[in-house]
DNA sequence: GCGACAG
DNA sequence: ATCTTGTCGC
């Protein structure tokens, strides 16, 4: 593990009372090449649980995003607790540090990971939820950052996407709620999901621990006014944040 | 073989 | 991801 930057945030001062644990063997650890990595995505993508969830039972969740600078190598990343029915935020943490592996499209989350659960294991908050902006299920090899984090904490989490990754879904209806099923390879990966009315749509997978419908309801209650679910939103601002400041 | 390819 | 202003529309 390489040196790390942590920065506690608006709750608990008092670290790691939240989320944290050593999870299987391999995702906290950095693969020797590429051919490693998908070795392991593949390995670990068996061990995804899908359960249902009460999307509406949900109070804490934690937004988690990754935010690179535009000179140096640095990369932070935050993690932003807030709380039902307003999203209001009660907790956050931040992990400044450098990528520890290429970007590879597919093997993102080696890159990214690593920086998110050094954050998350600042938090002072345990959520009941966490979302990754990115993918899950909807990945190549079924395996992508959502699921990453989500083993690897082995707590519910799951995945939002801007664009699509894998699969293709047809055009969803214009208003919010409206959503149509992602497929890849005759395989249900996902939900295209409208979370605002007339605006592009975003793409929800499951990261672990909680079923495709759970994820997609708890994703619609999250964005009651933007396009991202909020929890997402601030975590993307808090990143950059973190990363403008020294 | 070629292009595409989460952030 | 990052480099980047204003502008059209609800």
């Amino acid at each position: 593990m390489d040196e790390g930057t942590c920065g506690g945030g608006t709750g608990g001062q008092a670290a790691a009372a939240g989320v944290d644990g050593p999870g299987p063997p391999g995702l906290r650890e950095r693969p020797r090449d590429a051919d490693e990595a998908r070795a392991l995505q593949e390995r670990s993508a068996p061990l995804v649980r899908h359960d249902a969830i009460d999307a509406g039972a949900v109070s804490l969740v934690a937004g988690l995003d990754v935010a690179y600078s535009a000179d140096d190598d640095r990369l932070a990343a935050a993690a932003v607790v807030l709380a039902a029915p307003e999203w209001e935020v009660v907790d956050s943490a931040t992990a400044v540090s450098r990528p520890r592996f290429p970007y590879v499209p597919g093997l993102f989350a080696f890159r990214e990971a690593p920086a998110l659960l050094e954050a998350v294991a600042q938090l002072g908050t345990r959520p009941d939820v966490l979302v990754c902006d990115g993918f899950g299920l909807a990945h190549p090899r079924r395996f992508g950052l959502a699921c990453h984090v989500g083993v690897a904490l082995d707590r519910p989490v799951l995945g939002v996407g801007k664009t699509p990754f894998v699969g293709r879904a047809e055009e969803p209806g214009r208003e919010r709620g409206a959503w149509s099923p992602l497929v890849d390879d005759g395989e249900v990966v996902g939900r295209c999901l409208r979370t605002r009315t007339g605006v592009k749509p975003v793409y929800v997978s499951v990261g672990h621990r909680v079923d495709l419908a759970s994820a997609a309801a708890l994703t619609l209650r999250m964005a009651p006014r933007y396009r991202l679910p909020e929890p997402v939103r601030q975590a993307d601002r808090l990143c950059r944040e973190r990363l403008a400041a020294a």
